[in-house]
RNA sequence: GCGCGAGUGGGCAAGCUGGUAAAGCCGCUCGGUUCAGAACCGAGAGAUUCUGCGGGUUCGACUCCCGCCUCGCGCACCA
């Protein structure tokens, strides 16, 4: 028989499965090791390549760990809530709860065909009720703790659609479908306090393997900055306003406020005078979506008519509203000092409001000077230098002793919006009176609250989830009172926040995971998934991590401790000279130029992500037709290294395919199944191949470097085949070394090529002989003043002596030696040696 | 605008703490095999002293430092 994938891996996939060869073991002596690949979302349109792609890396250390002896835990799930199914409900009356499953059950069957070794009992989706329990559980214990809340949210909210819209279901501040405009509208909703977990959030990230990247990308977003809290007295009022600044020392210039357009404090200090045209303002803004507000820099903004007055120079300033200052971040209001910020500088000068410096330096004529100096013109600090800090200490001090201020740190992170108006979502389990106060979170035994079906999916109209609809389940009698459940659910970002904790315990009913089960596998030691989690998911999940380690109910603060991404499958598109997209198919490759297929007419390639406008989407199913699974996990591990993007090219797979057939040669007599492993002695050579190959092969899984681990593959087949090779000694490990990769070919010369026994996926993994995986005698380059002239081929460990004896036996190196006097000798054993002359 | 990453033959790439640049794959050329093709096996070319450009450090720079260009990603009026 010869290499036939299509026979070979499903029988394998079978014998996996009934055998649960990976399923992990409750024996919590032996080593474990937890690979985490980032669940999928199980869209009805399957599986396309960057799914498998994603999933590799963390599939071929799983199966080395397995053959080093570790218990693994490789599990995979489903993250099923999510607007694609909503949207079809609305649009096809199909129910999610039916679309979703079925999604499940083809991203299930693609999944087993790629071969991925997962621990299939521990499966786990979202939006099933046994774990949604869970989830709603945790809620309820945040909501315990105070840490879940109610309060005014902006939303964004579509009058056209009656329905409030995802943050990228907004384009340019059009609805995305219809294009509708979207308005910034307040709505009591539920939130959870991620910004009280800021600072070890922060400090956490210290403790972590992750990729500098990542880090740097969740430190700026919880965006810690030093300052102070400054009260300004109003004119005419009690209360004062608060703003915060990281810029104290440079108080006695503020010479204006400005206050966040939504600011409620812009209704009770507005004279009449202002009123009306404040609120043009305000409603401008609350039109314009947070992209707009954010690219048009250009300074606008109303005088509210207030007056406050600065604690500094006892001056009375004017309280402006613009949009430059945002609502959600420090106080909401600022202190402008126009002389030492540029935004505050543009739009004084915008305003033809006053300019004072108080810091020496620059020309604050042309701009603002942010710069170090000398305070001036403050008073009591004249002559404090700015540097080192010394200047703001001062003025903390000064506050502090004034009574009008404090030292302060703010966040740029927000609390989370624990909320969504729809209905495929986790019911929030609480119950609230006729007036909407909440009464109380239901308890563990009321668990799970099922989402129920309803009958129509559409919006209500009224910006209410279409829970409202399901009047037999929201209306709840208790102790003589009529309470009403919450009709929002959770935020996609919910389920996700701990399922891999669930993964250690899938099964309990009595608790999300037990305490033994988390404490022996968590954390998890290679979590896998795309870099555009940075911000989302992977602070999310950080963050409930935390919250249920401070209850005691998880022992380690972090979750996850080593995280790698994987890049993107792009693929090659072509584009005529019309810029029309000239389908795969259809183009002609005639060297280093493209051409449509029997035309002249010239295209341009383009590498671009893969989507189905684009026509360039590869379909795993008909990949693994065509070539068979093991050809494809070997294209995608060849492709280049794992966390950058590349092209998939369908030249490249054939060639895995074909270097597979190479491979299974080695063990096969021609296309017959007649094994040709013999127990003959191996050679000295044959040995020098497959101990290196042990080597590097090893070597590079544990740094995830799967191309040049398959490149060295390559090399080690290519040359026990010239060897002519059929000992048992060399062909054993060498089939082990590529089952990582390409199992099912892997198992089955084991069992029909090798003879073995019980399945390939435990046999222990082979260790490198130092004898023969390094060389004793080596190639070195000779340099004359340090340009390469000559090799010579020496002993490993050959001494100075010895390496300066062959190269002066060396014609090539004679010629640039002869007549020259040798100033000096470089040589570093087994890399160089470069001779200096004069 | 700020931050991060990358730039190596026609394409994808390799190159460890600075040490013979280009392993491996595609594509290309030639040869063997074949009636012919496919497949297979083998060989070879690909750098106009070379790693985006310009400088520096060094015996020696793809690798380190400085400046610039291009591309990608992330953040983006955060006081």
């Amino acid at each position: 028989m010869p290499y036939e994938p299509s026979s070979i891996e499903p029988r394998w996939q079978r014998y996996w499965d009934d055998n649960g060869t990976f399923c992990a073991k409750e024996d919590f002596s032996l080593p474990k090791f937890y690979a985490l690949d980032m669940f999928p979302y199980p869209s009805g349109k399957g599986l396309h390549v960057g799914h498998p792609a994603s999933y590799i890396g963390g599939d071929v250390l799983s199966r080395k760990r397995r053959a080093q002896g570790y218990n693994v835990l490789h599990p995979m799930g489903y993250d099923a809530f999510g607007l694609p199914a909503e949207q079809k409900a609305i649009e096809e009356g199909v129910a999610p709860q039916k679309s979703t499953a079925e999604a499940v059950e083809n991203f299930r069957r693609q999944l087993k065909m790629c071969g991925f070794s997962y621990d299939w009992s521990r499966e786990v989706s979202t939006a099933d009720p046994d774990y949604y329990k869970w989830t709603q559980w945790i809620f309820t214990q945040l909501f315990d703790k105070g840490l879940a809340y109610e309060a005014e949210e902006f939303v964004n909210w579509c009058p056209a659609l009656g329905t409030v819209l995802a943050n990228d279901e907004v384009i340019d501040g059009k609805s995305e479908r219809g294009g509708h405009p979207v308005e910034r509208v307040r709505r009591k909703q539920w939130s959870l306090k991620i910004t009280q977990y800021a600072e070890q959030l922060l400090a956490g990230l210290d403790t972590i393997d992750w990729p500098e990247m990542t880090k740097t990308g969740q430190r700026e977003r919880i965006g810690r900055s030093e300052g102070a809290e400054i009260h300004f007295k109003l004119v005419g009022h009690d209360t004062p306003l608060v703003v915060f600044t990281t810029r104290p020392d440079t108080l006695w210039g503020a010479t204006y406020m400005v206050v966040a357009p939504e600011h409620p404090i812009v209704e009770t200090i507005t004279t009449e005078a202002q009123r009306e045209a404040v609120r043009a303002y305000q409603k401008r803004t609350a039109s314009m979506s947070e992209i707009d507000r954010q690219t048009t820099k250009d300074k606008t903004g109303v005088d509210t008519g207030a007056r406050a007055i600065n604690p500094a120079t006892g001056e009375q300033i004017p309280v402006w509203i613009s949009d430059y200052v945002i609502y959600g971040y420090g106080t909401g209001a600022i202190m402008a000092v126009p002389a030492h910020d540029q935004r505050d500088w543009e739009f004084a000068k915008a305003m033809e409001l006053t300019i004072r410096q108080v810091i020496s330096g620059g020309d604050v004529e042309s701009a603002a000077h942010d710069g170090e100096g000398v305070l001036m013109a403050s008073g009591p600090l004249d002559g404090t230098t700015t540097e080192g800090g010394v200047a703001i200490k001062a003025a903390i001090q000064w506050l502090e002793q004034h009574g009008c201020g404090t030292a302060r740190i703010t966040y740029k992170l927000r609390d989370w919006t624990f909320a969504r108006q729809r209905y495929w979502g986790e019911p929030i389990p609480i119950l609230k009176d006729e007036a909407g106060n909440v009464v109380r979170a239901l308890t563990q035994a009321e668990l799970p609250l099922v989402l129920p079906e309803v009958e129509e999916y559409a919006p209500t109209g009224t910006g209410e989830s279409p829970l409202s609809r399901a009047q037999d389940w929201l209306r709840v009698e208790e102790g003589g009172r009529s309470l009403v459940r919450e009709t929002d659910t959770m935020p996609g970002s919910a389920g996700s926040s701990w399922y891999f904790l669930r993964y250690c315990d899938p099964k309990n009913g009595e608790a999300f995971c037990s305490r033994e089960k988390s404490d022996y596998w968590m954390p998890v030691d290679l979590y896998v998934g795309g870099p555009e989690h940075t911000v989302g998911h992977l602070m999310y999940a950080r963050m409930w991590q935390r919250f249920l380690h401070e209850q005691g109910l998880v022992r380690d603060p972090e979750p996850f401790q080593k995280l790698r991404h994987q890049g993107m499958i792009t693929a090659f598109t072509y584009y005529d000279p019309d810029k029309r997209i000239v389908p795969y198919a259809e183009v002609e490759d005639r060297g280093a130029h493209h051409f449509k297929k029997g035309t002249d007419i010239e295209v341009v390639q383009k590498i671009e992500k893969m989507s189905k406008r684009k026509g360039n989407v590869v379909n795993p199913d008909e990949v693994i037709r065509e070539y068979g699974a093991d050809a494809m996990r070997v294209y995608i591990c060849f492709l280049g290294p794992m966390d950058q993007d590349k092209p998939w090219a369908s030249t490249g797979i054939k060639a895995q395919w074909d270097f597979l057939r190479r491979f299974w040669r080695l063990f096969f007599e021609g296309d017959a199944d007649t094994p040709r492993v013999t127990d003959a002695e191996p050679s000295e050579a044959e040995l020098r191949v497959v101990h290196k190959a042990i080597a590097k092969v090893s070597d590079d899984i544990e740094k995830l470097a799967l191309n040049t681990a398959i490149s060295a593959l390559h090399i080690a087949t290519r040359d026990l085949a010239q060897l002519g090779t059929t000992a048992r000694a060399v062909l054993e490990p060498l089939c082990q070394l590529i089952q990582p990769f390409a199992p099912h070919i892997a198992e089955q010369i084991w069992d029909k090529g090798l003879g073995k026994a019980g399945g390939i996926s435990y046999a222990k993994w082979p260790e490198a002989d130092e004898r023969y995986a390094k060389d004793d005698v080596i190639k070195m380059g000779v340099q004359i003043l340090g340009k390469t002239r000559g090799e010579i081929e020496i002993p490993a460990d050959a001494d100075e002596a010895t390496a300066m004896a062959a190269a002066t036996a060396n014609e090539a190196i004679q010629k640039h030696i002869e007549g020259k006097a040798i100033v000096r000798v470089v040589y570093k054993v087994g890399r160089i040696l470069n001779i200096i002359v004069k």
